[in-house]
DNA sequence: GTCGCGTGAGAAAACCTTTTCTCACTTGAC
DNA sequence: GTCAAGTGAGAAAAGGTTTTCTCACGCGAC
């Protein structure tokens, strides 16, 4: 302990942490050979008395990191300055895991729980809602009275399928993933509202090989072809691209194809790279983060569910102008 | 405090423990008791006491999480039944967070760190050479007397280039990333063993872009195209298979097409899906896992870089028959 | 009947901080 | 010169657990 360096022994805490009473040259000289012997107090030590161990843990679902890495980096940015470190617990779907995870977390004493997920409306498989440590639940379906953050799929929607109008388009397709997921019936909503009601819809799954197989299928119709799709995510769209280009179809010139998701390694690989909408899952991790913080420090956060802006990403595959903003 | 629930003090924890001398009739009441109202340890208080915190931390380099991911399920799918908790730290190649990250990880009184990155060759950019904390390194270079965990490049390569052979490839052109990337030569090195030494290696970057633009190189060459093509990634071997098909060169029967790193969202979403080594990462991250949990606990672990075999995946870009084994 | 030993269970110290309380000493005022 | 107020700094408690030490009691043996 420092005090046994320097002089005395509970002063040290006094002049560290700049309270009590005390001269200041003493207060100066125990500053200074703290810094000099390298001394950092043990936050275990201080948590057991404190009752806050700035510490957080972040409870995920997702295993391949697509949307937990953005919220992890997030959270970590929005709170290493706070000096609050995060256990990442990967829970793979498995409730006895993730009870493990959880007592593990609360027997730590941690100071609040973030729950991730990869759909917005599924739980995840454990209950968080009777424990004493605050919980804020991201891009996962929260429970009462609890507070939640997700993107808002319909703003980011109607900023694709407004894009794509505005650069001329006017026959535009949805090929999105399967019809159970929340998210995909509330971007086909704002499609359709934008778009008109009778475009088409085509639902699937989240993959490549079915943007792939939509478009043959799109483009075995009789009738006028489309000249834009907005698809539901990035690797659907990728897909796309890859079929139309088989056909001779030429991207952006003949079609526009708009992603959703923004996922680095599949929008900006595409030839050509995607013109996506981002999620912002970052933006919504640093706000989950400050969120749970302030709970756990008793400030007052209004319960509910808050959805957060996407933005969208101007690449090539639109092409039109890079936006205004 | 349980003991306030039961009937005394500190004879709780020796019931609780199985240490002590007691009768067996008031431990198990005490067990009983405590199992009723959900009585957990505080293991800050234990951690205080017992210089053991249960927590580990992982710090890594890689953004995107390709290689962090599968290393931090390793890491935690070992340690998860010893009770021990990961604090995740990205230090995005910035010294300044680094340092912070690490203060905070040692104030916290972690048992442990784990030290990963996306290259062998590179160091993290914050010194952890003379921690009073044990560190492993993972798929990063670690420093001297330490202990370091790598895939071994080599017998990746050489299981790729090998199975080439035995489906009746001839004529194997290598396409992979930068020269100064120690795994690209020791892969590269491999290659050469096994195809021949005058077969030809195109270094370049990992981007699909950059298979695409070798593939074109290598097919506007003179003379017999290659039969086979070893890409150092899966990007690579992406970025060559959408060119072959370009040129209507078909995959797998023209041409084998082989990937590196078993990325799951390149590899099975090619078409045809990329026949590929995997670095068994999540592996790497149990042994690291165990070794860290080790040298906490003071058991002897000898030092030095364990380099762990690689696995072939089979699917469809190759031809030929699934292995034996 | 007394001594000793074994057994069960509680008391106390330790881990490292922070915070509150107390005490001694100085200084200023009357 | 005495008293009050103020100032600097150490003592002590608290936080929850584990571990070691101590104590009281009962029983068997002489």
């Amino acid at each position: 302990m420092a005090a046994a360096a320097a002089v005395s022994i509970s002063t040290a805490s006094k002049a560290l942490n700049d309270t009590g009473r005390m001269g200041s040259e003493t207060r100066e000289r125990v500053k200074r050979i703290a810094a000099e012997i390298g001394y950092r107090p043990n936050a275990l030590a201080r948590g057991l008395l404190s009752k806050r161990s700035f510490t957080i843990g972040l409870l995920t679902n997702d295993t391949y990191g697509r949307f937990t890495l953005p919220v992890m980096a997030g959270i970590s940015d929005a709170l290493v300055d706070h000096g609050v470190s995060v256990f990442l617990c990967a829970i793979e779907d498995d409730p006895a895991l993730a009870q493990i995870h959880v007592d593990a977390m609360l027997d730590k004493q941690v100071d609040g729980i973030i729950a991730t997920g990869k759909r917005l409306d599924r739980r995840l498989p454990v209950d968080l809602s009777n424990l004493h440590v605050p919980v804020v639940y991201a891009f996962t379906e929260g429970t009462q009275n609890s507070v939640t953050f997700r993107s808002d799929d319909e703003q980011g929607a109607r900023l694709a399928v407004e894009w794509l109008v505005k650069i001329g388009r006017r026959r535009i397709a949805h090929i999105t993933g399967p019809e159970d997921f929340f998210s995909v019936r509330e971007r086909a909503g704002a499609y359709h509202e934008v778009a008109g009601h009778r475009q088409p819809v085509l639902y699937g799954v989240w993959s490549e090989s079915w943007g792939h197989d939509a478009v043959e299928q799109l483009w075995k119709r009789s009738g006028e072809k489309p000249d834009a799709l907005f698809c539901g995510n990035d690797q659907i769209a990728r897909g796309a691209v890859d079929a139309l280009r088989e056909r001779g179809v030429k991207v952006p010139q003949d079609v526009s194809v708009i992603g959703f998701d923004n996922w680095e390694i599949v929008a900006a690989q595409t030839r050509p790279p995607l013109t996506t909408v981002d999620m912002e899952l970052k933006e919504l991790g640093r706000q989950a983060g400050l969120t749970v913080l302030a709970l756990a420090e008793g400030r007052p956060v209004e319960p509910g569910v808050r959805k957060l802006p996407c933005r969208l990403i101007v690449r090539q595959s639109c092409g039109g102008e890079a936006p205004q903003g």
